[in-house]
DNA sequence: TGTTCATATGAATAGGTGTTCATGTATAAT
DNA sequence: ATTATACATGAACACCTATTCATATGAACA
């Protein structure tokens, strides 16, 4: 076990991004942005949610660095802002997702 | 990229520990909790909190199978419910509180 | 039993937030 | 310029929740 112990602006921070995606719609959209760039509308269908909705969900996801805008004509793709959030996002969804051996 | 797809339920579930990880007082005993067990006035102390308050989070904590109680006396210890979550939280915030390379 | 310490819990409240609806903005095409 | 498509945004509302205060429970001790 490295380090058990964080200050107050990395609890903060790290607060904030659990905090996002602690949302249903919100971790879903995430996830469907983890594989690569998807369009909003696509959100939208692919989750059920209005393109109203995903588009305020995706203001707060792009504010946190979670997510990155990309124009292309009159559509914008969102996928991870970067290698690391998409990798740490994989590993913790991965992670999470596993069921536990002993739960009870 | 193992799965970047999640089915409903899962999708809940991780979204419930998200979202309980979420806040910044819950997230601090969570990882107060992690190094070992921690009684509910040491939490309180260590977090600057009221233990009213520590013992409510702690409650919803323990619900969520994220840590488990024990007592010992007249005081209760709280820790990490099984080690599956003690590795998934260590990992998730020795990962997140890594700083990005290449933000910007 | 009565008292004290440690924790838990219920009610009340203030602040936050997810969703919807209406409207605005940007791009493309006619 | 006008229209249509895709997305963004502001306001409003209903719901949720973090915190506090008061009170209860449970354990040790006299």
């Amino acid at each position: 076990m490295a380090r058990t112990t964080l200050d107050d602006d990395q609890t903060a921070e790290l607060a904030e991004i659990f905090h996002l995606l602690g949302e249903p719609t919100r971790l879903r959209i995430v996830v469907c942005c983890l594989a690569g760039p998807v369009s909003v509308s696509a959100l939208a269908e692919r989750i059920g949610a209005s393109p109203s909705l995903v588009s305020h969900h995706l203001r707060l996801l792009r504010a946190a660095r979670i997510l990155r805008a990309e124009r292309r004509g009159k559509q914008v793709f969102y996928s991870a802002a970067d290698e690391h959030i998409r990798t740490v996002l994989g590993d913790m969804i991965e992670h999470v997702a596993e069921p536990a051996d002993d739960a009870g």
